[in-house]
DNA sequence: TCCGATTAAATCGGACCCGATTTAATAATT
DNA sequence: AATTATTAAATCGGGTCCGATTTAATCGGA
């Protein structure tokens, strides 16, 4: 055990703490990605809730917050500029009123044919290795994740 | 070649996007130690600012954003509630007055030596794989952030 | 049926993140 | 030495993130 940054008394640094290389790793893209999201105006929450959008269309709020792990007080504006724009259409469903449900438009589909993402693949440089990483940062993702829900309850 | 999430006609889903992987992973670690910050009053970004200073002390407004990948309008104002809190100094360098020197107070390093991002590893659920991952995420920062950099002179 | 839960979005305030600008101090040029 | 250029922080506005609350619609038990 202790597979801590510390561990043996020292090397607490910054460069070894993993939550640091995700916080940095994730202000890397968002600056990789501006100037191409900056061309269609487009910021990069903006740009994954519609890849999110891709898949599966005419999601509820809360749908859509699932899988982008987010809620309403921080989708609901950005899915209100995005309606703005023209990318996405939002309405409330008619069944039940509570809820407002969100679709691509078809500007919306077509600016998602262009394939941004793909644009920066070769920048992240990890050749084969991109695959393998991506997977293992998705899995800490949900171990953390899995690991946080207030495990109050041993059941 | 080709090795973007569509690469092949299809597979273009958020699940194959590495951006979205990483910054779910942010999220995860932002909330992850929500609780652990909480309890001692800092936020997440304060507190790897503070690791940032455990390292190298009496640093430059710009030095600790070069450590951070963050500037001055993103650090002040961090930095300043940091000093409310006890945990760092700032003052003026006499020797060149455009400059801030920041420190650590005693009661921050004695924040730090609690080693609060320990608690976390065994969440992380990565086992070896630890140092792995950490070493590739650093190793994908560093490559967006060189082929980002205006590249526009082809040296 | 009616009224008290429950649920889904939206709203609000505080804290980052960033591009752009401003302020103040130092360096460089003439 | 005086003026200009450069540099370091700070400020400002827009766009997330999030905890907490509010609003509105639906559900459920007496």
């Amino acid at each position: 055990m202790t597979r801590s940054p510390k561990a043996d008394g020292k090397g607490r640094k910054l460069s070894n703490f993993l939550c640091f290389a995700v916080y940095s790793a994730n202000l890397a893209f968002g600056r990789a990605y501006k100037p191409i999201l900056d061309a269609v105006g487009l910021t990069y929450t903006q740009y994954i809730a519609m890849v999110a959008l891709a898949e599966a269309d005419d999601l509820t709020v809360s749908a859509l917050g699932e899988k982008l792990f987010l809620e309403s007080n921080t989708l609901t504006p950005i899915l209100k500029k995005l309606e703005q724009s023209g990318y996405i259409s939002r309405a409330r469903d008619p069944a039940d009123e509570r809820q407002v449900r969100v679709s691509l438009t078809k500007p919306g589909r077509r600016l998602l044919e262009k394939d941004l993402g793909g644009l920066l693949v070769e920048a992240c440089g990890l050749g084969d290795e991109f695959p393998v990483v991506q997977k293992s940062v998705v899995r800490l993702r949900d171990n953390l994740l899995r690991n946080t829900k207030d495990k109050q309850d041993g059941t």
